[in-house]
DNA sequence: CTGGGGTCCT
DNA sequence: AGGACCC
């Protein structure tokens, strides 16, 4: 719709091979849904103009778009898909909330389950300063790329999510924690909690369970038999809105693929040919990015009568390096190299000597590395001068990015946040291990001045949580988390829309909170739109039509409760409060990816492995084998 | 007659 | 290498 404003005001829908993957509202009127046959939708609206959405790169960049902008105004974003983005607006929320008297406060948007003018905004801050931050942050993101969507302003990246929904097209809304049950209740079954797929529903339903009260209710115990200690907390605790995972930043993609699907391929001339189609889009998405690939992947799927549903057989390789260069270089005769290479790995999938048929072949190249610096010198580690060029580009914006050569790309800075890995190694030398047992040493955060955290913890269980729940009230102000979801206008929201979408915030410091929000595509002025903001907790998430970000945090590995901690308990705390809780007994710092460990220069990425104490620091490259 | 992407965990 | 999840 951006492309073609003529389509604006005509059922559109996003085709790829038979299927409508997305729609604009005005289609969706006439009944077209998601994931619908093409010939369903054109029965239900003949009139529906389609457009063919299978290739992703005018998506991929919008989609970039919207989570660079984003960035520029806070960066901690995650991306979820392309048209969803978490953002921690903590910080931001945190030092607005010191220059702004009480009296001062009001709520932008929505209010989940409550009229927005019987709220007031001074018991909920944080909430309500992330909603103001939501809905500049969906302004900014019409204004300056063209498209609308939702957002939702909670205390975790969950709820801001499922909040971002509540108003569906250009809107936002805000959680308020004592809220957060009604609308975990308001799911028709598990499967509408993210974070239950398929596969979980189902062996969640030959449990027994069906709704999230079933799945709230059931015990931990026999929920372990089934998922594992860490799945069956992880999902009972996403039943009772409670998430502990952070925004983590998503920097540059991890890995870049290509693929494509028929009815049928059966000679390895076609099969030769698809690959070589695929690479050479590959290759060029890959020089622009910057990044040297390490890694090729080839994936196929086999026409199979039975198990139809996902079998999926892949090989890779390393790429020898004089071709990997080649290919951040732009060389031209990498494609027939790299064909060599994939035909290799075809073979070790599929015996040509007998009969085949596949339905899709997949290209991909990961483990990518920044190219940089001083020949990946280990000496550059202890330079004090930052590494010529942190992690690629700044924001790897997708393709779209200019490709930065060698020189540290001078515009674009805000870039990987951190920088260069003297921030990364700070804040991961500086996190302690997880703990695994928890609330020993000070779990129990922020306990006012006045009590001795050591004494504190050895009051028997009921007393600790009754002093936190007296507490509780006592301060307000708490993180929040905002999501958004942006509706496209031309319809292409969910699976990619034509637009872009979100933008998040969420809150940092001691608390923290999200901000998602999904926009939709279309500049026009279609519906109106809003945001709310969380308060205590605060968070965001924003989603844009058609591309989408979502920042979203990385559940820490060592995510559990104390043991002495009842969930219940726990899910009954104010937002900013559980939030404040979790952030101490896993000491949380968000970090970047890190690219690959090599040429280490650049910057922080993801890294979220490092777990303990150790991993992500110097020592790692010194180890002895 | 269910895309074309992505992520992380095992 | 595969499986789960997300959009």
């Amino acid at each position: 719709m951006i492309r073609n404003p003529s389509l604006r005001d005509l059922p559109l829908g996003i085709q790829q091979k038979y299927i409508i993957v997305t729609s604009n509202y005005v289609a969706r009127q006439h009944g077209v849904t998601k994931l619908m046959s093409v010939s369903d939708a054109k029965e239900k609206c003949p009139q529906l103009v389609l457009v063919n959405g299978e290739d992703l790169t005018c998506y991929r960049e919008m989609s970039y778009k919207v989570t660079d902008l984003l960035m520029s105004h806070c960066p901690l974003v995650e991306r979820l898909g392309f048209d969803e983005n978490f953002v921690d607006v903590t910080e931001l929320v945190e030092s607005r909330l010191k220059e702004t008297p009480l009296s001062a406060l009001s709520f932008v948007g929505h209010i989940y389950n409550q009229e927005t003018s019987a709220v007031s905004a001074k018991d909920y801050p944080r909430l309500a300063i992330g909603s103001h931050i939501a809905a500049e942050l969906r302004d900014a993101v019409h204004t300056k790329l063209g498209l609308t969507g939702c957002a939702g302003i909670a205390s975790n990246k969950l709820l801001a999510k499922l909040v971002s929904g509540a108003f569906k097209p250009n809107q936002q809304t805000t959680l308020l924690p004592e809220c957060t049950v009604t609308l975990m209740h308001s799911l028709s079954g598990l499967r509408r909690v993210p974070g239950v797929g398929p596969r979980t529903a189902q062996r969640l339903q030959a449990l027994g369970l069906h709704s999230v009260s079933d799945l709230q209710l059931f015990p931990l115990v026999d929920l372990v038999k089934e998922f594992g200690e860490a799945h069956a907390k992880r999902i009972q605790n996403l039943a009772r809105g409670i998430d502990v995972s952070m925004v983590t930043p998503t920097g540059p993609p991890q890995s870049l693929s290509d693929e494509d699907s028929f009815k049928k391929m059966s000679t390895m001339a076609e099969v030769s040919q698809k690959i070589e189609e695929l690479l050479a889009s590959l290759i060029d998405r890959m020089h622009k990015d910057g990044r040297q690939p390490m890694t090729f992947r080839l994936t196929i799927r086999r026409l199979s009568t039975a198990n139809k549903w996902f079998n999926r057989e892949s090989r890779q390789c390393p790429i020898p390096s004089f071709l990997s260069q080649k290919i951040a270089l732009g060389s031209s005769d990498v494609l027939t190299h790299l064909v060599t290479v994939a035909v290799k790995l075809f073979h070790k999938l599929v015996d040509t000597s007998e009969a085949f048929h596949l339905t899709l072949i997949n290209v991909c190249f990961c483990n990518l590395q920044s190219r940089s610096v001083s020949r990946g010198s280990i000496a550059s580690f202890f330079s004090h001068k930052p590494p010529q060029k942190p992690q690629s580009s700044s924001r790897h914006t997708g393709p779209p990015s200019p490709r930065q050569p060698i020189s540290p790309t001078p515009t674009q800075s805000h870039g990987r946040r951190g920088g260069s890995d003297y921030s990364v190694e700070e804040r991961t030398g500086a996190s302690r291990s997880p703990k695994t047992s928890g609330l020993e040493e000070g779990a129990f955060p922020r306990l006012p001045p006045d009590v001795d955290p050591d004494v504190f913890k050895v009051l028997p269980q009921h007393i600790q949580e009754e002093l936190l729940s007296n507490f509780q009230t006592e301060r307000s102000g708490i993180p929040s988390v905002l999501t958004t979801d942006l509706e496209d206008q031309t319809g292409f929201s969910h699976i990619f829309p034509e637009p872009l979408k979100r933008a998040s915030q969420s809150v940092r410091s001691e608390e923290r909170g999200a901000v998602c929000r999904e926009y939709d595509a279309g500049s026009s002025r279609e519906d109106g739109n809003e945001f709310s903001v969380p308060q205590d907790p605060v968070g965001m998430r924003v989603e844009h039509d058609n591309s989408s970000k979502s920042v979203t945090s990385n559940s820490v590995s060592g995510a559990d409760f104390p043991h002495n901690v009842d969930p219940c308990v726990f899910s009954q705390l104010p937002a900013d409060m559980q939030r404040e809780l979790l952030s101490e007994w896993r000491q949380q710092k968000p970090i970047f990816k890190m690219p690959s460990r090599p040429s280490g220069t650049g910057g922080a990425s993801r890294d979220k492995k490092t777990k303990g104490p150790q991993t992500n620091n110097l020592l790692k490259y010194f180890k002895p084998s």
